[in-house]
DNA sequence: TAGATTGTTAATCGATTAACAATC
DNA sequence: TAGATTGTTAATCGATTAACAATC
């Protein structure tokens, strides 16, 4: 995990001129904690351009996306100059450049996995197309689901996934079957060729595993933060009460 | 935001011998870094438990909850010497401390607002009765799903919400209907009492305005992530081919 | 006892904040 | 120009890691 270590070199390449400063690690690595922002930045910038919203300033956007002011444009460094001085951030451009940065605009396919309640809610909602992303099928184990009319779209069986996905090129695998085991999905999307996986299932996926990136939907730990916060404020009602 | 002015007071009360390191801060105050974990580590215990697992080491316990040996022991501080020198922790009580941390055993209510596909989808999980919280009714707005019968329950008009909510000491509101605007959400449990949200609308809710903890389940912003660590890579493709 | 593993300290790392010079 | 607001530096804070003494 460690990306120095202090004492098996005698020297210090920061201390010689010409190299030090000039790219102290790679300048356009951005740091995990912003990564993890771009979301919250997307949404409000987008929220900004519907209500016609053309210039910003770091103190008004801050106080939308719940970051200080500071912050903010410590992050915006990494989208390059954005900004103007005495007059602030161009919302629009700093819309494409963190939309392009979130990769919207690639034009991703995806399938759903699972045509239950929760793969149908998927499907019918605005979630896919509003980040450029689009299904192009829903599948499902069930001889009772294929066959089945999904919105402009037919429920297939799973036994063609493998196929669909290949002469489809399909980018993600959305997973929406009440899964038990992990080796069910990966079974399932051996040789489907996809390169990035998004579980609602109840088990969680490891991306290292797998060989993409994978990002789990788990429900049940933002519930467990729910109780943790009321458990708390319950706790404390009690200890004034005593 | 910040705790202390360094400059503002003519002396350092940690200078003070008895009443520095007594109590840092509040010495029961978790970092938030580890309130996020918990329900990992809620999580990999339930499931050490259902392998009929008596003890784990730290070792053992952080490759399983992908964190280091150090982080997991630093952790476990906060729940009281529950681990044994040469021997490690006792699964059990390491699980029943965490829980209780986490407000499972309080025995929260919670109704389900929305008995759209998502709500239904819901209901139908094993999500609320593993994790203590009992779902006690189901409503919508819609005359053409009230009266419809949900398993043990029947679908109730929003109407009869707030009386509801009242009579049976409801503590959570799921939100599960495709809200357009907070104030919609505000309107509806104004009056309701709960003391906890749970958001899947598409709206992010904050807590400090509605005077409740809540947690939104934010899916595009999850979608975000992933199309991002896809573009991640494809670009390095596009830069490895040119 | 000897081996194993925790609890704890100090060092390191990364993220956030404050402050102000640069400049539109 | 004068006012406003960014870009950037240095200080601070919080989280993680390494290492080892304590002890089961």
């Amino acid at each position: 995990m460690r990306k120095k270590e202090p004492e098996d070199t005698g020297f210090d390449i920061n201390s010689i001129p010409g190299i030090a400063g000039r790219s102290p690690k790679n300048s356009c690595e951005m740091p995990q904690a912003l990564i993890n922002r771009l979301p919250v930045y997307f949404r409000c910038l987008r929220d900004l351009i519907n209500r016609d919203v053309l210039k910003v300033s770091s103190q008004e956007l801050s106080d939308i996306c719940g970051v200080s002011p500071s912050q903010l444009r410590q992050d915006m460094k990494y989208f390059g100059g954005l900004g103007q001085r005495g007059y602030g951030y161009n919302v629009m451009r700093l819309y494409n450049s963190i939309s392009e940065t979130l990769g919207v605009g690639r034009k991703y396919s995806a399938v759903i996995i699972g045509a239950g309640r929760l793969g149908e809610a998927l499907y019918e909602s605005r979630l896919f197309e509003q980040r450029g992303v689009w299904v192009k099928g829903v599948f499902d184990v069930s001889r009772e689901k294929t066959g089945k009319e999904f919105g402009a779209v037919t429920v297939r069986g799973t036994e063609e996934l493998c196929d669909f996905c290949r002469e489809n090129r399909i980018d993600i695998a959305v997973i929406c079957f009440p899964c038990l085991e992990k080796e069910e999905v990966t079974g399932l999307l051996k040789d489907c060729g996809v390169s990035g996986v998004w579980n609602f299932s109840q088990v969680r996926l490891d991306g290292e595993e797998l060989g993409v990136p994978v990002e789990n939907i788990c429900t049940g730990d933002s519930l467990m933060m729910l109780t943790y916060e009321m458990s708390v404020r319950d706790n404390r009602k009690d200890e004034n009460k005593a």
